[in-house]
DNA sequence: CCCTGTTAGTGTCAACTAAACACTAAGCAT
DNA sequence: ATGCTTAGTGTTTAGTTGACACTAACAGGG
């Protein structure tokens, strides 16, 4: 054991709330601890961050070892130091945030030895750490910055219709919105590329397929604008 | 040196961005490193993070030692995390911002041994370490919050006129804003207590001074009220 | 092939909000 | 008394938001 210093050192983690879109429900993805503390309770994928990479690095490699999710939309969320949040030791952790188009990663749910799985945010189990409180802030970020900001894209396909654009937002926000003003809204800011293309195999009228026009975006805010929704 | 431990680890500080406000210029207090790196540079006050404190308590600790500063409003920023942003070996930081009532604490700015001293923010010398992007961000967050929560208050004395509260924002958001539109909307919200004095030694017509009602705003903002300038 | 069920897609009007704009009032200094 | 400086005050117009209901398209079953 050859690391000592002049000063007790605490340890530093990454932890990651995952989202993701269902069709009736938003997600959330949880690891089983197979490790003591909290063996067999269910907690936020993340781990211990090494010397030699950045916190954003960290969170994208615990992510793919332990849910095989790779190249997702990831932000930092906030850093959790409570003294004794951890029951070992001192540890402080860095909490981000990740969208990830469900549709793309069903499967890789329980890719890692550890079990993973898919849980409605309004239908998770007791958590490991103080992982609830993270979770309960990731929800309230992902909430505010829905509406300020297009990252609602990141929890759908590529194309997507209208309708699913909207039913995002009702279940983030939990209100329904008015059909007419929410497209109205959406087309006027000149953000969607409409596709030739129509979603396939549903029983009624199919309805037009758009794309996030990121380009677009990123241009009209280095001119000023601003989203909001 | 009794701190072994299996893996080696990382130091973890963190570093507060403290703006006040002065009768033209928005300002960050900088302290004067008397120690190696960046020995004589000025940079963010800040600290290492002890094991038995929180964050948080770490940063005031930290803004007391070394500014004289307390009971500061303070929020946190983001942690920055890049593997060699200090050059001695790996450090995360975690940033703060806080806000002061300069009035108030004028002559505090040079307590501590060190050399501390308040900058325009306009007017800030070369930093150390990545002090500057931490500077830059907390900016851009000071400006987006200013907008959306009632926190500009804490830069201004408990009673203030509309004018200066006018003049805060013109500063950090950096336009002019018209005055009657500007006290019409702040006065609508109904969050303001007019007081029975006015402002004293003014070569002119002496405005009336107001308060901000905190409670009230607390109030309002659990009915679902939302703060917006 | 017709009928039914289901979702797509579309416009108007009213209420509210935001933005532009200029003068009088008060107090101090000279 | 005069001048200088900032306080304080409404109205009008343009733009935005929010409420609201019907027809169109398509698939499936009878």
């Amino acid at each position: 054991m050859p690391f000592t210093y002049e000063y007790p050192r605490g340890a530093v983690t990454v932890d990651c709330v995952v989202f993701g879109l269902d069709e009736d429900d938003l997600k959330v993805m949880l690891i089983q601890r197979n490790l003591p503390p909290f063996e067999g309770k269910w907690a936020l994928p993340g781990g211990f961050v090494h010397l030699e990479e950045t916190l954003e690095e960290a969170a994208r490699r615990e992510l793919e070892e332990e849910t095989g999710l790779c190249k997702v939309f990831l932000q930092q969320l906030h850093t959790f130091g409570a003294v004794d949040r951890d029951p070992r030791e001192r540890v402080i952790s860095v909490a981000y945030y990740a969208l990830v188009k469900l549709s793309d990663h069903r499967v890789q749910a329980a890719t890692d030895a550890r079990d993973a799985a898919w849980f409605g945010v309004h239908d998770v189990p007791s958590l490991a750490f103080d992982h609830a409180d993270i979770l309960a802030l990731a929800l309230e970020k992902l909430r505010s910055k829905l509406r300020s900001e297009p990252i609602g894209f990141e929890l759908l396909p590529k194309k997507f219709t209208l309708s699913q654009l909207q039913h995002l937002y009702e279940l983030v926000l939990e209100r329904t919105l008015d059909k007419r003003n929410f497209r109205k809204k959406v087309l006027s800011m000149d953000l969607l590329e409409e596709t030739d293309e129509v979603e396939q195999d549903v029983a009624h009228r199919a309805a037009r397929l758009y794309r996030f026009d990121e380009r677009k975006y990123k241009r009209l805010t280095k001119a000023g604008f601003h989203f909001e929704l």
